[in-house]
RNA sequence: GCGGGCGUCGUAUAAUGGCUAAUAUACGUGCCUUCCAAGCAUGUGAUGAGAGUUCGAUUCUCUCCGCCCGCACCA
């Protein structure tokens, strides 16, 4: 309990710090906001950067076997039949007439031994009055309604069946949809992965918990195409990359849990997945997905598109249907991890310092530059030249002469600057050399301009 | 979607059926300032939206929107 509240208080901080300096807003703030959406500021947009340009690098350009793609978030509505989204992302739900608390009409169902596979809504209903089924409070069920995830829209002039689309639910199949382009355009060999940054939508019934559950999120996933008969070998690579990817994300160990999702549990189609959880503020919460995916996907779309999906492996007749290892990041949800495991308040002199220790290649703001005084016209262009330098070499570089230097390193705490740069009359006079002031230790060092 | 709580400057808080809605901080401007939120002056900035009751509503009532907690949902 008390650990709860505690916890409580340190996502409240961060919310409010969020707001406070720049890096998160409410989504649609002026009109009172739209819930499950979240718009970021200057320095939140220059993070989230900051962690997706990360993972690209990693996963993509720093490798030889991973490729790019970027698909539409408008698709043909046969993917999300195919894929099995148009039906089992429809949600069948009753709602107990007494205690007004829903439940899932074919888990309910199920639980009564009936097979629900094939039951339409108004047999649903049916069966729960011909059989007495009530709710596990014992009181009666309202009739069975449908909730879809999906965001449908109409695509083209004319709205009918034919024109339905969705915004995608997720954006693996937009990697599916394109392996077979990318195989008869480059014919990678396997295993070869594809790799994709992009929006994804859902209707949740419920968003909650600051930007960790909304409508609007952005994936970052990887399909990793294998010969089945070595999938847990790739499975077991992609398992340590994510241990790699949390660590440059500056996440300690100790705060990030593999949990071995059960069989029961599992998609139908998974034959392995793992969660990987942080330790958020507000608890124990999945972080990413790593998935087998077996040979689901591409089967679906062979059938449902009647194209060959076969891998043909060079210099052999070898033919198969490729699998799909498939890890898969959120990025509000690193963002959002980042930022609480960043998050520090010291008492110093009786005083709170609040800090971002945000790792230097993530911090929104690369160095901070400032005259130790703005009343001394010699030392403001000699900061002002400082900073110009450095301005061109690293772009994330901001020009701070506000008040005095005690409130711009506080300013630039916050903001989580990991170096602060000052130009003194030592530098005028002495040494030529520069102040350099550390985040997390507070301590300077003098260097010169070219060392930074 | 249900139940409970809540909604006041960017942030954190205060107050009120009737006077110019207060304080801190942040932010803007000018001055001052030789290293960890010093000081002076000055300025911008809020009662979520709509309707009702009332001579008068930020305050009471209703609706909507949003937020928080719990339930449920969550590939």
């Amino acid at each position: 309990m008390e650990q709860n509240k505690k916890q409580e208080t340190s996502m409240e901080n961060i919310v409010s710090l969020a707001k406070r300096r720049g890096f998160i807003y409410p989504g649609s703030d002026v009109y009172g906001g739209l819930s499950g959406t979240w718009d970021y500021g200057p320095l939140g947009v220059a993070l989230k950067r900051n962690i997706m340009q990360l993972w690209w690098k990693m996963f993509v350009e720093d490798r030889d076997d991973m490729h790019g793609v970027d698909a539409a978030i408008l698709m043909n509505q046969k993917v999300w039949q195919a894929s099995g989204h148009v039906d089992t992302f429809t949600d069948p739900l009753v709602e107990d007439l007494e205690t007004k608390q829903r439940y899932r009409a074919d888990h309910l169902l199920k639980d009564a031994g009936i097979v629900v596979d094939g039951l339409s809504l108004d047999d649903m209903t049916r069966v729960i009055k011909e059989q007495g089924i009530k709710s596990p409070n014992g009181n009666e069920l309202s009739e069975v309604r449908t909730f879809n995830m999906m965001f449908k829209t109409t695509v083209g002039p004319v709205a009918n069946d034919e024109s339905i689309s969705y915004l995608r639910p997720e954006t693996a199949q937009g990697i599916f949809t394109n392996y077979k382009n990318v195989v008869d355009t480059f014919y990678p060999d396997l295993p070869f992965g594809l790799a994709q940054q992009g929006k994804a939508f859902r209707n949740e019934i419920s968003p909650r918990d600051f930007i960790f559950r909304s409508r609007e999120f952005e994936q970052m996933e990887i399909e990793y195409f294998v010969d089945p008969a070595t999938w847990e070998e790739s499975f077991e690579h992609w398992r340590q990359q994510v241990w790699a990817w949390t660590k440059a994300l500056g996440l300690s160990d100790e705060h990030v849990h593999e949990l071995e999702v059960a069989e029961n549990d599992r998609a139908h189609y998974s034959k392995r997945t793992i969660d990987f959880e942080y330790d958020f503020p507000i608890g124990r919460e999945e972080l990413l997905g790593l998935a087998y995916r077996t040979d689901f996907d591409l089967n679906n779309i062979q059938r449902a598109s009647g194209k060959n999906m076969e891998y043909t492996v060079k210099g052999t007749n070898t033919k198969f249907v490729p699998h799909v290892i498939e890890p898969s990041f959120g990025v509000e949800r690193s963002v959002m991890a980042v930022l609480s495991s960043a998050y520090r308040e010291d008492e110093v002199n009786g005083e709170t310092r609040i800090y971002l220790a945000l790792p230097a290649h993530l911090a929104p703001v690369r160095y901070a530059v400032s005259p130790l005084v703005r009343n001394k016209p010699e030392l403001v262009a000699k900061a002002r030249e400082v900073y110009d330098v450095l301005k061109k070499k690293y772009g994330a570089v901001m020009w701070d002469d506000n008040g005095n230097i005690g409130k711009r390193y506080r300013r630039q705490d916050e903001i989580g600057t990991p170096y602060c740069v000052v130009i003194d009359f030592d530098t005028l006079e002495t040494d030529g050399l520069v102040s350099v002031r550390d985040r997390d230790t507070t301590e300077q060092r003098r260097l010169e301009v070219e060392e930074l």
